[in-house]
DNA sequence: GCGATGTATGGAACCGGTCCCAGAGACGTA
DNA sequence: TACGTCTCTGGGACCGGTTCCATACATCGC
């Protein structure tokens, strides 16, 4: 591998000089940096960052915790971030980071040991607030995606608001028993799905409705849903009018058992749901967009401004606007079901 | 931030030993070695991977390519080869690398600029064999996943031959007009979906039904699927009696058309696919299933087991058993439809 | 007692860049 | 003419580790 050097010798300069004709900073004339870099290109020289970094201490390379990747909302975040930093030539060092038991542990073991980031961004981390600890003892730039980060700027969508919007809808439609589906009970309060079944119990409380309030707790996924959503019909007393739902995927799996139980959609059961999820459409789901990859854009967006000296944001949120997309799978309850 | 030298002197050893006594290679005395970790420790210190590959030349992370995060197969894998890397301590750089145009320039900038990966995998990379030289220029372990990497070892399956397979199902079950959806048509002949494409053509020409054999192409998403069948289904003259789908998403398109259409599953139109997404349970989806993430694992395993010092296997495919996932979606045409 | 071998440690070069600082011209100005 | 300022370049320290080599001592076999 050629190295500074080597270009530097051929061109006839010094390193120095070199150095600074291929980065571009301090006085160069015209001539010389024509000179090495038509060296370097001679020589197919290629920079190392590592070196680079040692001495600036910057890595150009941002690293994203996520606790899945493979579930649609995690996905697009990253595919938002990772599209915002290559604008920027910046890399991206992925981290998934499940579980409780080894959370902080691999933080520390990942972030700590290796000082090789500028910055993190957290995507859909459900991090108690004795967690960051650990993640701000780098002292370097956290912005958050999805859930929110105690003590850093996240970027997403008020979890407790768009609830209270969706099952809000619902009981404008006239709708009084509705059921909550998604989210595991054991979450933490601050879990994205806590956060929505949270605005649900609040919205109808407020409504005064607690009474017809139902909760059937699962997986965020469309299969679990699907079970879950099955065993609640199962053995449910008086069926519920409405599905607020959690998540697109958990609408959709609520959709196909109300199907398979010979339930028609809107008609015997209106579903809601939050994110609109591409299959939405396909479904005819009513939903609240929320555009993830645009949320990975923003932090990845605001992760490089601070690390190119903007000042940070204070903490907290910032929340997209809330706007429900409406389609077929609301409407009043029938009068039969009523 | 503390350095190795900061250590050193707490212990008051010079920095070789405690070089040597924090890596645990060379001779150090147990009680020095104590010693320099507790110093370690008492600091806080943690060791900079940058500097240490400079000198080491390994950098303990392993670049990953892939066109897409936001896809089930993706980011299955990439979340296999997140798995299995962490596992040994290895980091994961994600490049997104979609396009043609742009796709050569990156590969250079993204990998031969920065010298910071150790070895590369690359997910589902429709790469032409001409397009491999930059990759390969790296002189660095390259493995595939998913689509076959001309020159690399490629863990995945035969998709021709999973095509032909799916295909000789429907075909021993009776259909004689069959219809296979997916893939853009303007893709190279070496994708996923032209492969499978042609492993369809093979299976129906080679069973004399070239004539009942049709071809809906759309991109490799449930919606593009949904339109594609519908507008396919609008201008046939004579309806096929099964669909053989190039991948479970476009498979789940095909059978949310088909009820929009009125048509029912199997009775009216059997629908078999490839992949075993979860979304193929739910829908009752006759398929070949394939584990992305035990892939990724594989082809992350691989490349650690290269650059632990195994010799490389032989480029080629390194393909997974197909086995048949029967369900309900799939059955004799019925005697009408005939 | 002596050389060979094994264990333990330190000094210093080195990886490949960046950047501070000194110095040399060129040019404008008092 | 003398001096300040601006442009350009090179020398060399430095980032934070790893590793080669030399040195020192202990142990062992003969």
């Amino acid at each position: 591998m050629k190295s500074l050097a080597d270009v530097a010798r051929l061109a006839g300069v010094s390193k120095a000089t070199a150095s600074r004709a291929l980065s571009g900073t301090g006085y160069v004339s015209e001539r010389t940096r024509l000179l090495v870099t038509q060296a370097a290109l001679d020589l197919g020289y290629v920079a190392s960052t590592n070196a680079a970094s040692l001495v600036t201490g910057r890595t150009r390379n941002i690293g994203v915790v996520s606790p899945y990747i493979n579930r649609w909302f995690f996905a697009e975040v990253i595919d938002g971030v990772e599209e915002a930093l290559l604008e920027d030539g910046y890399d991206l060092t992925l981290y998934r980071l499940r579980g409780d038991a080894d959370q902080r542990a691999r933080v520390f073991d990942y972030f700590l040991v290796r000082k090789r980031v500028d910055a993190v961004i957290a995507v859909g981390m459900d991090f108690a607030s004795d967690d960051v600890g650990p993640l701000f003892s780098l002292r370097k730039p956290v912005v958050g995606v999805g859930s929110q980060l105690p003590g850093a700027t996240t970027v997403g969508i008020d979890d407790i608001a768009a609830s209270r919007l969706i099952t809000r809808h619902l009981i404008d439609l006239g709708h009084r028993r509705i059921l909550h589906l998604g989210g595991p009970i054991d979450g933490t309060a601050t879990a994205v799905h806590s956060r929505r079944r949270e605005g649900f119990r609040l919205e109808m409380a407020s409504a005064g409705l607690s009474e017809g309030a139902d909760v059937a707790p699962c997986e965020m996924t469309t299969a679990e849903a699907y079970t879950a959503v099955l065993e609640f019909l199962e053995r449910a007393e008086t069926l519920p009018t409405a599905i607020a739902a959690a998540s697109d995927e958990v609408a959709v799996g609520a959709i196909l058992a109300a199907r398979t139980r010979g339930l028609t959609v809107p008609e015997d059961l209106s579903v809601i749901a939050i994110d609109d999820h591409p299959l939405s459409a396909l479904f005819d789901l009513t939903t609240v967009a929320q555009a993830p990859s645009k949320q990975g854009r923003a932090a990845a967006r605001l992760v490089l401004g601070i690390l190119a000296g903007a000042t940070p944001t204070a903490p907290g949120l910032i929340a997209a606007p809330l706007e429900i997309t409406y389609r077929g799978s609301t409407a009043a309850p029938s009068s039969t079901s009523r």
